[in-house]
RNA sequence: GGUGGCGUGGCCGAGAGGCGAGGCAACGGCCUGCAAAGCCGUCUACACGGGUUCAAAUCCCGUCGCCACCUCCA
């Protein structure tokens, strides 16, 4: 069984091979802490979240994931001053929004996630080595502000393919200081204005870091001069990641072997984003949507497809969510095992071939759900058969169910997405209310009173309760609104 | 101007020369007192025009439409 992945620099597929046997680095980039997290942002996270599972999971290995936070930019100095909040206080405050935004939907924890301004001396190190093989150079103007070189560096243009002189200088370039305009700052001097707390010393003097250089610098440290995987949104290829490659192979470094590279989430087929206002943030869209059902949505689709937020996206996606729900449900009930064991099991047991063939096709979740849902069909034919053989049958494909779910970080038995003991207490009084009309309601069945019986139905469907007739008896659900723009 | 992506059935969304992906919705059947859930079945599509081929949604050429990036966007 091996691994393809889709790698941007090269434009195909390649087989992946870790550089170190056994285990993985992966950088990720980024998150942002200018302003609250909307779906767009956390696509990447749930995209990578993915692929960690399963390199993990079906493959054994350990992974580093390094997801970095560029605490320090432009944009944050300029929108916190607009709401004369400190920068870092800023900077701070959207990141633990985002963490908490993740959490929620289930993304499993990096391994570490360094700060851009705890790694001052790192990216100090870095423009040392540029500067001495020839490929920076303090600006000729005294700003203070440093540059990389492009016209020094044969391979610029690399990763995206591009030709220097095909590319358009910025519309907005201050040539300040540059040798030519398309050079990127590593470094920048402190300007009059800007907070006292926004700058660092350096040989060069005060200053502040340029963007792309903090990735450069934090995934040399974790990850090392080379490691296996880089990955973030398309719009990052360039100049982001252009630019993180250029400084980093030009200082001697062997950087990212992989890039890979998620697409958009887009509304009425723009892409999101907080100048167009079209965006939805994950606060509010779980206010009415299970944290479960918007995972599955944001990682249903390839991670290189652009995806359409419609109005109807997510309750297919709840539709979906609970068929596999009602399916674990079904046949805990039939196995009868603790979930705690059964979880366990699932853990170790292996996914069905064509689960993991699509995995390894570059991470083709769509087609992973598709064999998910067959071994789903395959578990409901068995529950509509009595025999032992059958019950064997559930039992399997309840296993292989979770164990898929959780490669894919949608079990719905992860106690994750449970909400608590308070949540679990009220359930219990829900359970004892809703048991009492339950069971006036098979009384009345039982004397063939079927307006009484659907009364109480009605009653219950109408509060949110969804009732399923089963040969053991009534089980109900609540019948949870999505809610939809 | 340069670079990259996309256009698939009512909707979402995979696939990438032959073998009906899958989900949602709809319809028919089974089950049910009726439902719900589930199962079985139906709806057989690839923007357009050429070409290559025994065979094209898939390869090639062209056209149209949409999107993204081109130095501080996931």
């Amino acid at each position: 069984m091996s691994l393809r992945l889709y790698d941007t620099a090269t434009r195909a597929l390649r087989d992946f091979q870790p550089l170190e046997p056994g285990r993985v680095g992966i950088y990720i980039c980024g998150l942002t802490t200018q302003g609250a997290p909307h779906i767009g942002h956390i696509r990447f996270a749930v995209a990578f979240d993915i692929l960690r599972r399963w390199l993990v999971r079906g493959h054994g290995l350990e992974v580093t994931l390094v997801r970095n936070v560029t605490d320090i930019d432009d944009k944050i100095l300029t929108k916190s001053a607009e709401h004369d909040r400190p920068w870092w206080a800023w900077s701070y405050h959207h990141e633990r929004e985002t963490t908490r935004a993740l959490e929620t939907l289930g993304v499993l924890p990096p391994t570490y996630e360094p700060r851009a301004t705890g790694h001052i001396t790192e990216m100090v190190e870095l423009i040392d080595a540029l500067i001495e093989r020839g490929h920076a150079y303090p600006a000729e103007d005294g700003s203070g502000d440093v540059y990389f070189d492009v016209r020094s560096w044969a391979d610029y243009g690399e990763l995206t393919h591009q030709r220097i002189e095909d590319m358009e200088p910025a519309a907005d370039a201050d040539p300040r200081g540059k040798r030519d305009p398309r050079d990127f700052a590593l470094w920048k001097g402190v300007k009059p204005g800007e907070p006292p707390t926004a700058s660092w010393p350096t040989p060069y003097g005060r200053g502040r870091p340029g963007w792309h250089l903090e990735c450069s610098a934090m995934a040399r440290k974790y990850l090392g001069d080379a490691f296996d995987i880089h990955g973030g949104g398309v719009d990052l290829r360039f100049p982001h990641h252009e630019n993180e490659q250029a400084q980093s192979r030009a200082a001697g470094l062997g950087f990212a072997r992989f890039w890979l590279h998620n697409a958009w989430v887009t509304l009425s087929g723009e892409k999101m984003s907080k100048s167009l206002g079209n965006t939805l943030t994950v606060a509010e869209l779980t206010r009415h949507v299970r944290p479960l059902v918007l995972r599955y949505y944001l990682g249903a689709a390839h991670y290189r497809s652009t995806i359409e937020y419609g109005d109807h996206s997510l309750d297919e996606a709840r539709a979906a969510v609970e068929r596999i729900e009602g399916y674990v449900q079904r046949a805990l009930e039939v196995v009868g095992e603790p979930v705690e064991a059964l979880l366990a099991e699932a853990g170790r047991v292996d996914v069905p071939s064509g689960f993991a063939a699509a995995l390894d096709d570059d991470v083709n979740v769509p087609e992973a759900l598709a064999a998910l849902f067959g071994t789903v069909r395959e578990g409901n034919r068995a529950l509509e058969q009595p025999g032992a053989a059958d019950r064997a049958t559930v039992r399997h494909t309840l296993l292989e169910v979770v164990s898929m779910t959780d490669v894919l970080g949608i079990n719905p038995l992860d106690p994750g997405w449970g909400g608590g003991d308070e949540a679990g207490a009220a359930e219990t009084v829900l359970d004892a209310l809703v048991q009492e009309r339950l069971a006036a309601r098979a009384a009345a069945r039982a004397e063939r009173d079927f307006a009484t019986a659907d009364a109480i139905r009605d009653q219950l469907t109408a509060a949110g309760v969804a009732i399923e007739d089963t040969p053991g008896g009534a089980r109900w659900s609540l019948s949870r609104p999505t809610g939809s723009r």
